[in-house]
DNA sequence: AGACTTTCTGGGAACGTTCACAGAGTAAAA
DNA sequence: TTTTACTCTGTGAACGTTCCCAGAAAGTCT
């Protein structure tokens, strides 16, 4: 890395020693943080690293110690999708600050099509990374086939019932679930309905778990629609559809808030007022959430740490310390108006 | 870079220089498609390339070489608003298509406040990355001056009035918001005030001039709501003050979507029925827009267009071909419900 | 034929680190 | 005093490429 720019060659590891009066190699022991340095000797080249300006040279680095110190935030979502998920935004502010705290840099890759999959799997063959957080898994996902198989370090933001022996941090989708549906039938509610999104990963189906459990013998399969992905849209569609099943629903479970979202317009053009005729409840606590009208009640998932910790997961296994394979967060709900 | 993984050492370039039985150098001439190669030579490499499984060394090329193959793009704004933002998405999206295209990494700097804003000039200083990209940069920015100043390839989003000499490329603000105000004006309203945000950079104070020019004489300054961010918080602040300073009023210009979402939320509220009693238009034409009840008459802006059109600015400059050191392009009025 | 020119190939050197090893100096134990 | 252990330092080698130079081979022009 690091081209010569304007004012001439940069400083390497031995415009330091020369400055220092001291050996390549003590300086690479202070700039590593080693023991065995004398005091004397540590001062001397930080005060010369500062003199020339040094900063290491991250190539000449990586190539002796074959590491990239770079990890792939491998996310699994058509991109509209990625923009309308704050989630997804959040786990990946996490995770960034985590990785940059541990100098070392944060590479998406986005998966949206068949293609991009198999370039995944070829780049993380081809070495260019240490490890890799994997968001939004599948059943049945190539990407942690693969990332099993070459054993790379790795870890996985929830947790598919299929997927290989990956570390992963998540929520209990299925308990949260069910605590915020009883709420809501807590409130007098007696015809239920779901919204169920993403049911080909874990979180969509531990959601419908979770509704289904706190329903018990109320549960009507009739009230549930499904959709693929958690969207606006989904939400949109999926409201009418419900409507139209059964007009005298008086509770909806949305999976997401933005599927929340897109139910909430639907019954606000339909003249349904929220929560009078029916208490609407989310999943996420997103930016969507505020800004519904009425403020959506959902489950508060603390998606910037979930990001934090998974990349802390793969940091741990590169560095050998043991570490917490299957880590899982609380969540809360958080009750505002439109339940 | 390409640590060793199961199945012991990775292949390298003597790997395939001994499989084809031909020199390294010859190999390396292949790999970079380089003339004077013999057609047997060019074959034999490619087979053993696909035999041995060969992957090159990132590292090793980068050290030689002194390119980090990377390029940094730096997104000046708080977090909340980045994912709330869904042009910054388009951009970025825009931007990793062509650099990964060009084998090259995208490295995506946050810049939220101070500590932040050095840390980043730090980093550049540091040659990590060949170039940068920067977005939605202040008048005023320190980070531009650094970068022209030490010379890195870079390319703007956008362009402020004080900008130092870097290539850009962006849209005509003022006369989208010029054309998109009259076309309001043309359905007959006669009190249009404007939610003015993003004063501190050039978008922002473009489309301000863009409404004013439009207005003509009928512009009168008590009107115009100003606010810092282009969020959804300000459309909703700046309407209850529009309101409150003007309740006759009948048409307004939001400087972006989000802005917009945040007025017709407020209107709704309030019962004013949009576009009956007043006319909302916005800018972007970001997910926002069709999100809108009633959906949003905007200005549409090729996002993803931009971002990869920087990237290529940059990469021009890194391989020393000619280019247009600026772009200016065109936009289009999306006329929906809203006015 | 001879003298150029062009095409093609091989191998030394360099990029800037880290790592392992050898050895010097010093302190503690026998 | 000798032995053993520990702390600290310097240096050669290696990581896997690309670049450059020298020279061979083939083609083209007098």
């Amino acid at each position: 890395m690091a081209g010569r720019r304007s004012g001439g060659r940069r400083a390497t590891i031995h415009d330091v020693a020369a400055e220092a009066g001291i050996s390549r190699g003590t300086v690479s022991r202070v700039l590593n943080n080693e023991p065995y340095v004398s005091d004397t000797a540590r001062r001397a080249v930080q005060e010369a690293v500062a003199k020339v300006g040094y900063v290491r040279n991250a190539a000449a680095r990586n190539l002796v110690t074959q590491r990239s110190r770079a990890i792939a935030l491998i996310i699994h979502e058509p991109h509209s999708l990625v923009l309308e998920d704050s989630n997804i935004g959040n786990i990946l502010i996490g995770t960034n600050s985590v990785l940059s705290g541990a100098d070392h840099q944060l590479v998406t890759l986005m998966i949206d099509s068949q293609r991009d999959s198999d370039r995944v799997v070829e780049y993380l063959r081809g070495g260019f990374v240490d490890g890799a957080i994997i968001l939004s898994a599948r059943t049945g996902d190539p990407i942690s086939a693969a990332i099993a198989e070459m054993d790379l370090p790795a870890s996985m933001v929830g947790h598919p019932s299929d997927a290989p022996d990956i570390p992963f941090i998540g929520i209990d989708n299925r308990a949260a679930a069910e605590a915020i549906v009883r709420r809501l039938m807590a409130t007098g509610r007696r015809r239920i309905g779901m919204l169920a999104s993403g049911l080909d990963r874990d979180s969509g189906q531990d959601r419908l778990l979770g509704f289904t459990a706190a329903l018990g013998d109320a549960y009507d399969p009739d009230l549930v629609v499904r959709h693929q992905f958690y969207s606006y849209a989904a939400g949109m569609e999926g409201m009418e559809e419900l409507l139209a099943r059964d007009p005298s629903i008086d509770g909806v479970f949305a999976a997401s808030d933005a599927v929340a979202a897109g139910a909430l317009d639907v019954l606000h053009r339909r003249g349904v007022v929220v929560p009078d005729d029916i208490g609407v409840i989310g999943f996420d606590d997103s930016s969507w959430a505020l800004r519904c009208t009425p403020a959506l009640s959902t489950v508060r998932q603390p998606a910037e740490t979930l990001g934090g910790l998974a990349a802390q997961q793969v940091l741990d296994q590169l560095s050998g310390v043991d570490f917490e394979r299957a880590l899982i967060l609380p969540t809360e709900i958080a009750w505002r108006e439109s339940a």
